[in-house]
DNA sequence: GTTGCGTTAGTTGTGTACATCTGGCCGCGA
DNA sequence: TCGCGGCCAGATGTACACAACTAACGCAAC
C-alpha cells in the first residue's frame, strides 16, 4: 500500500471506496493518469489496500461516468478526449448551467465568498507560476463550491457528472494552449461569479457560468479546426 | 435458472448484463418488486443462471440509478418513491424535455410515426382493459421511443435516468388512482406528439412532453397533499 | 526480408469460500 | 405480562483461485 492511499485506510465500508473513487478520478481529470493509458487492477488494488472486488466496483463506476472502459484481456483504459463526443456534452452543459439559479438554488452566503475569494488567489498565484496539475486541480475545486450552490440534487449529479467527462479538455492539448491566457480567462470567470454572489444572485451565476462554457466551447472549435487543417 | 432468464442465457460477455439489467429494471419500474422489498443477490443470481459476482454489478448499477439500496446483513432494498425527493426530478425533467428539441435531435422518419402510432393503439385497447402492468410497460416503450429522437447522447442518458427514477410514482397509489382517466390522458398525449412528429417538429414533441410532465407533477401533487391532510 | 502462426505472459471476467454485520427469535428474569 | 439480552439464520462485503481472452513476441517457412 502506497502513502497517498494511507489515509483512506482508516474509512471503511462505502466511505472508503468513495474516497478510492474521488483519489482517482482526480488523478485521470488531472492528467496524472493520460489519456489511452492502461489501469491495472491489481496495481491499483495492491495501492489502495484493497482486494481486486472493491476495486473492481471504483472501476465500474468510473466507467459509468466514461472515464474509464474495461477491455478483457487488456486492460481498463482511460478514455481518450475527442472533441466531437464532448461537443454534445458541452451543449448540454451550457444548458444545464442555466437552471443552476432557475431550480431552487441554496442562497449565497458570506461563507461561500469568501470559499470562492481564496479560489481566485489561488488563480491569480497560478499567473507568476504556472502548473497544469495545480491549474486542473483549481478547476476541479471550483466545480466543487459552484455545485454547493445547486439545491436540486439530481441537477447538481448531473452536472458533476457531464463536469468530470470534460474536465481534462484542457490539459489534453499540451503545449499548444496560452497558458497565462487561460489562467487569465479563469480568473476573470471567477471575478463575475464573485460579483453575482455578493449579492446573492444565484441565477446570474449560472448565466456567467455558461457563457465561460459557451466560450470555451468556440475557443476548443477553433483549436480542433486550426489543427485539423493543419494534418490536411 | 428460471424461464424468464433463459433468454438472457445465450448472450455473454457485458450484453448478457446489459439485458440482465434491463430486465430487473423493468421488474421495478412496473411494481412487479415492490417499494421496500429486499432483492437477495443469491436468489437473483440462480434465477439469471450467474453467480454473484455479476449480480452484484447489475445491482450497482441500479444503485447508481436510485432503483435500489444495497444494506449489509439485510439485503437490496427497492427504493421508496417519496414525493418530496421526486419533486426535484419532475422539475429537472421538464427543463430537459424542452431541450429534446434544441439540442440536434435526430429528423423523424415514417418509422417512428408509425410505431408511435402503434402504440397509440395499444393504449386505446387499455381503455377496455384495464391492467396497472400493461399500463406500466407500455409507458416505458413510449420512453424508449421518445428517446429514439434525441440525438444529443449525454442528454438521452440523463433524460433516462430521470425517467427511470420517476417511472413508478403512478403504480405506487394502488386504488387511488383513476386509471381511465390516466390512460386517457396518456392517450392524449400520445396524440398530441403524433400531429408534431407527423409534422417532423421534435421541438414541438419536447414541449409537449413538458407540458405533460408538468401537468403529471401538478395532479401528484394535488394527490398528496389530499392524502396528507386527510392523515392528520 | 517478410509474412504467418504458435506460444506465452498478463489482463479482465467469473465463481466461490469466508468475514462481517443485521434483525428477529427465544428464553430468562422482574 | 413485559422487557432485555444473547443467539443465530441469513444477508451483503471481501478476498482469492481459476477461466477466458488479448496482444506481443519469437521462430520458422517462403
Amino acid at each position: 500500500m502506497s502513502a497517498a492511499a494511507a489515509a483512506v485506510d482508516l474509512l471503511s465500508g462505502r466511505e472508503r471506496l468513495d474516497a478510492i473513487h474521488r483519489e482517482v478520478r482526480r488523478r485521470i481529470c488531472t492528467l496524472q493518469y493520460a489519456p489511452g493509458e492502461a489501469l491495472k487492477e491489481t496495481a491499483l488494488a495492491e495501492e489502495f489496500g484493497v482486494s481486486r472486488t472493491p476495486m473492481r466496483q471504483v472501476l465500474q463506476r468510473l466507467e459509468f461516468e466514461w472515464l474509464v472502459e474495461s477491455k478483457r484481456g487488456v486492460g481498463t483504459l482511460v478514455t481518450r478526449v475527442e472533441f466531437d463526443a464532448l461537443q454534445e456534452v458541452y451543449e448540454l452543459r451550457m444548458k444545464l448551467s442555466e437552471l443552476i439559479g432557475e431550480l431552487t438554488p441554496r442562497v449565497p452566503t458570506p461563507a461561500d465568498v469568501a470559499a470562492m475569494e481564496r479560489l481566485e488567489a489561488r488563480c491569480r498565484a497560478l499567473r507568476d507560476d504556472l502548473d497544469p496539475h495545480a491549474f486542473a486541480a483549481l478547476n476541479l475545486d471550483f466545480h466543487e463550491r459552484l455545485m454547493s450552490l445547486v439545491g436540486n440534487a439530481p441537477l447538481r449529479e448531473t452536472l458533476s457528472r457531464q463536469f468530470h467527462r470534460t474536465a481534462r479538455i484542457w490539459m489534453s492539448w499540451g503545449d499548444a494552449i496560452d497558458w497565462a491566457e487561460e489562467v487569465d480567462r479563469f480568473e476573470r470567470e471567477i471575478g463575475e461569479l464573485l460579483v453575482a454572489l455578493r449579492v446573492q444572485d444565484v441565477r446570474s451565476v449560472g448565466y456567467a457560468h455558461r457563457n465561460h462554457i459557451s466560450m470555451s466551447l468556440l475557443r476548443i472549435r477553433r483549436h480542433v479546426e486550426r489543427s485539423r487543417t493543419g494534418e490536411n
